[in-house]
DNA sequence: TGTACATCAGTGAACGCGCGTTCACTGATGTAC
DNA sequence: TGTACATCAGTGAACGCGCGTTCACTGATGTAC
């Protein structure tokens, strides 16, 4: 069933699928303009610069980002804060590595527009998220003295580097053909201490 | 006491200048020839492509890193391996810190030539560092059943995401004005255990 | 129901820009004999 | 010591490119009366 969907829509679709298929180098508003079937200068009319109409890829991004995180919490008991969080590691990498380029463009801040409020907003939901599990986890016990937001930032770090360095390949030639799931399952082990059971993967 | 430096080194360290003084936005050859007092053809002199240049440039970088991480190393107990690997965190995000923008380019594939051999043995010997940090960590029970170069990676990942994240300023607004080396004396907990000592700012 | 007007998405030509790279050249330096 | 030649770093004009953005326009749609 197919969706009568607005322009506007149409472009930042367009955009996600360009940067996911061929990466974040040849991106630009002709580019995205080409691939919609349209004029290259009516993504204007939808978007008053680039920079803002990839802050609203960006956007999407931290909502299926979010979401992604979501699904890989649903996975493991609802009462088990320490197995949320380790399996909101995988929820982050999962996405990043489905949406290479979406992932590489949300932190490039020289292409989005990042005083875009969308952009703000939905980037600041995906780390709440992250927080609100920290927080839970704190309250079992999991490092309740430190600050939640440092404790989730470094957290996040980690799962950022990983996803970074793998989808750049910078690890890949040096820890060889090392699957990133493995890589987070680690990071998991050192942080949490965690189970088999947190380490395997959602089906 | 000046040094007479050939044009290559100079149109290196111009560049080294440039991307720490104004960041990653404006590189280019014509750039960098200018702040050399060049000619906007004259680096290709010296450089085949604009991407060597800035492979070399970052293969600088990467001997810095090293270095940086040698710096904190030494200023604890050479006997004492966990102590080693925690310092090695700071040296990190020290130069991260130290050199932004050098750090910045470094790990973008789109910029740098990465075919450069140059570069890739500079990458290599920064990476290698931290393994050897890792194998002696294992030969005194972190981890021992791990392998090392996996450890290694998600270590490195650890503190790549950290120094990135705080130099795109997308950890400050969410977390506050947390300083990059609370965030790593965390990160040591977190993977250490590790004690206030080994926390502690080399001088 | 019909007419006049406003709105606005989309078009396509044009502007101005800075880029990486090429090319023919100049002029200084080093080398062979 | 002097001459002829080769080398090569550096110059500056030029090429061709694709970019983001502007602008006057067309044509379809909606609205007021």
């Amino acid at each position: 069933m197919r969706v009568a969907v607005s322009t506007r829509d149409r472009l930042v679709d367009t955009a996600r699928t360009y940067l996911d298929e061929e990466g974040i180098d040849g991106i630009g508003l002709r580019e995205i303009a080409r691939r919609a079937g349209l004029s290259h200068g009516a993504p204007l009319r939808h978007f008053s610069t680039l920079g803002r109409l990839l802050a609203a890829v960006a956007a999407e991004g931290f909502r299926d980002l979010y979401a992604s995180v979501e699904v890989a919490i649903s996975t493991v008991d609802r009462a088990d804060p320490m197995a949320r969080l380790a399996a909101a590691s995988f929820g982050y990498v999962r996405f990043a590595a489905g949406s290479p380029g979406v992932f590489g463009l949300m932190f490039r801040s020289d292409l989005c527009d990042t005083g875009d409020p969308e952009y703000a907003t939905e980037g600041g939901a995906a780390f709440g998220q992250l927080v609100e599990l920290v927080v839970d986890a704190q309250a079992v016990g999991f490092h309740p003295d430190l600050v939640s937001a440092e404790l989730a930032g470094v957290l996040w770090s980690t799962m950022h580097g990983l996803a970074s360095l793998h989808l750049h390949a910078a690890l890949a030639p040096t820890t060889g053909q090392t699957d990133l799931d493995a890589l987070v399952r680690i990071a998991n082990l050192l942080a949490f201490g965690a189970s088999p059971t947190i380490s395997k993967e959602p089906s």
